[in-house]
RNA sequence: CGGGGAGUAGCGCAGCCUGGUUAGCGCGCCUGCCUUGGGAGCAGGAGGCCGGAGGUUCGAAUCCUCUCUCCCCGACCA
């Protein structure tokens, strides 16, 4: 490929409106271009990298016994009723209607359409198991796109499914799939870790997610460096000290606290509480019903882990009116003592706590002397509070820490939620019809492309892995107008894409600094300059990653170049 | 959905507060000369419905009202 004929628009300075590195680097070097918010056009540059990262993940696949399919992104609202999206997925779905007027939406993810293949081709225990992937487009209406390619609204996917008979089965798939996951993302040269997460509304028994820590990430990891534990803070717990209670009053004092509205505020009021001697009540709306979520004052609630404690799918907090009507008060003096047929929900770090303070349901008053168990009416105990950076891990004596992570997959043993509501069944050998026992699989494919630029960049542009570079060389004369140089980078592009390599010439005719900068910024892994040492026979090579140049003899060039890149394949 | 910011040339920005001939600057782009190892120089040139609609005014990029869009923080999010 020659420069001159390739589109790559690159800037010279930095776009605005563009924060995250990806997301500024892609711009700037000439990948992406914004169509509208959370929506880009993928330039060639951009569309070579998609394309060497849907391989990688093809073979790998395929390695596992996957078998891609291609299916709609335009799918009909039934299937989607049938297994109870239709009103679970929200606002989050894109819906339309056709001329008939019948509803149709665009694909968020595939368990429905693929589900419904197994439901009416399956029949039997013989014709499993199955493993089904495609690689394609996902509409999802995010309430708020953001940092350029890793929020979107339409995005490239890599989704596969699993089809077993039995529980067995489900695990060799998860497994068979973790592990391809694994050398996905080796291979595509990122560092990443693979945590505990919660299932959320896919449903299903046990996930984990493939993370690359990242501050331009959106989810937080809790990881122990001891032994290994990492979870999703949505799914995360950890040790903390019990605290033991001095024995308060028979029964709850209440106390004027006037101009008192947060745990903080009470901490210094005189007559108040600590923190952790306080109970805060939070009003959350589960499915329209109200709830108190009863959490330690100096806790903070973790939304994820109250959908899955109560099986809630639609949460939101409670409106200041709606609480005055429920409570009698507003937030700042609510509690739950004496509170009945309003589900409450308490946080396990609350259990037998006693001498408590809280609010008193009366503006400007509070409680002071609270026993859980004596005066609160708790009818669930869960894991609500997020971990925190510095408590102890749950699975050794070692401390926790919490990090910023980019979410690159996602596997999920989903078990029999979607067979069953939508009717998978087959046969087994002893003749009785069971659900199929489903797994479901997913790799964001342009997540993989910008947490490498998130990973691997510096001051000068993009330093892509060489395995999913766009180019893994670029010959560049340093004078296209000198004749001697612009023959020998010829012949050596020549020789370097017949050996199999993915080469560019940059046939440009600038200055030799514009091509250096234009090189740097659009990441290239290696490139060799013919300038002025062509006279004594010899050409530069450069690394991208190192800024380290050396003397190669023209005649070695090829066979340098193939050892350097041949070593960075295999190092990663 | 709440809070904040921004829409002026392909990109980055000034001008707006305090209305007034032809709306500027840098980069990029085109032509020519010159130059060729880290985004050169000189000369000439093209390119704007000042996001949209309505209003105030003799006169609006500038003031007022409405509206659309984008970005950031939060809420939200397999």
């Amino acid at each position: 490929m020659h420069w001159s004929k390739l589109y790559i628009p690159t800037l010279r300075e930095n776009p605005a409106n563009a924060e995250a590195v990806s997301h500024r680097l892609l711009l700037r070097a000439g990948y992406i271009r914004q169509l509208t918010s959370g929506i880009y056009s993928y330039l060639p540059l951009a569309q070579r990298v998609l394309l060497k990262i849907t391989e990688i993940v093809r073979t790998e696949m395929n390695r596992i016994g996957g078998q891609e399919f291609l299916l709609p992104a335009l799918n009909p609202a039934e299937v989607w009723k049938e297994s109870g999206r239709w009103e679970v997925m929200g606002e989050n779905m894109f819906r339309l209607k056709d001329r008939k007027g019948a509803d149709l939406c665009l694909g968020m993810t595939h368990e429905e359409i693929f589900t419904a293949i197994a439901r009416d081709e399956i029949r039997s225990y013989k014709q499993l198991p199955q493993i089904w992937y495609q690689i394609q487009t996902k509409f999802r209406d995010e309430a708020r796109p953001k940092s350029g390619v890793l929020r979107v609204r339409e995005f490239i996917m890599k989704d596969s499914y699993s089809f077993n008979i039995d529980w067995e089965g489900l695990d060799a798939a998860f497994e068979a799939h973790r592990e391809a996951y694994c050398r996905i993302y080796k291979r595509c040269g990122l560092e990443f870790a693979i945590v505990e997460a919660s299932s959320g509304a896919m449903g299903g028994s046990k996930s984990s997610e493939f993370m690359v820590y990242s501050d331009a990430g959106e989810d937080w990891i809790a990881s122990c460096p001891d032994c290994g534990y990492a979870a999703n803070v949505e799914k995360a717990t950890s040790r903390i000290p019990k605290i033991e209670d001095e024995e308060g009053p028979n029964s709850p004092e209440e106390f004027p606290t006037p101009g008192v509205r947060t745990i903080e505020d009470l901490t210094k009021f005189p007559g108040g509480a600590p923190a952790q001697s306080q109970i805060k009540t939070l009003v959350y709306v589960l499915d329209g019903k109200p709830a108190l979520v009863l959490m330690r004052g100096d806790h903070q609630l973790n939304d994820t882990k109250l959908a899955d404690a109560t099986g809630a799918v639609n949460i939101r907090p409670g409106h200041a009116e709606e609480i005055k009507d429920l409570l009698g008060a507003l937030p700042g003096s609510l509690g739950a003592v004496g509170v009945e047929n309003i589900l409450i929900v308490a946080d396990n770090a609350l259990r037998g706590r006693k001498n408590m303070t809280t609010g008193a349901n009366r503006d400007d008053f509070h409680l002071r002397g609270v026993d859980i168990d004596r005066d609160i009416a708790v009818k669930k105990w869960a894991e609500l509070r997020n971990v925190a950076s510095g408590e102890g891990c749950p699975e050794c004596d070692s401390t926790l820490r919490v990090d910023k992570a980019i979410e690159i997959g996602h596997i999920f043993k989903l078990g029999t939620k979607y067979s069953e509501s939508m009717g998978a069944k087959v046969l087994t050998a002893e003749g009785k019809e069971v659900p199929i026992i489903m797994g479901s699989y997913g790799i964001g494919v342009g997540r993989i492309m910008a947490s490498a630029i998130e990973l691997y960049n510096d001051s000068d542009g993009i330093i892509w892995p060489a395995s999913i570079a766009p180019f893994e060389v670029v010959v560049t004369p340093a004078n296209f107008s000198d004749v001697a140089q612009r023959e020998a980078a010829e012949k050596l592009y020549n020789e370097l894409k017949e050996s199999g390599i993915d080469v560019l010439l940059d046939d440009r005719d600038e200055r030799p600094g514009v091509k250096f900068k234009d090189a740097d910024l659009i990441g290239i892994s290696y490139r060799v300059t013919v300038g002025k040492k062509l006279k004594d026979g010899k050409v530069e090579l450069f690394t991208r990653k190192t800024k380290q140049s050396r003397d190669v003899l023209l005649a070695d060039a090829v066979s340098e170049v193939k050892a350097e890149l041949s070593a960075a394949l295999t190092n990663i």
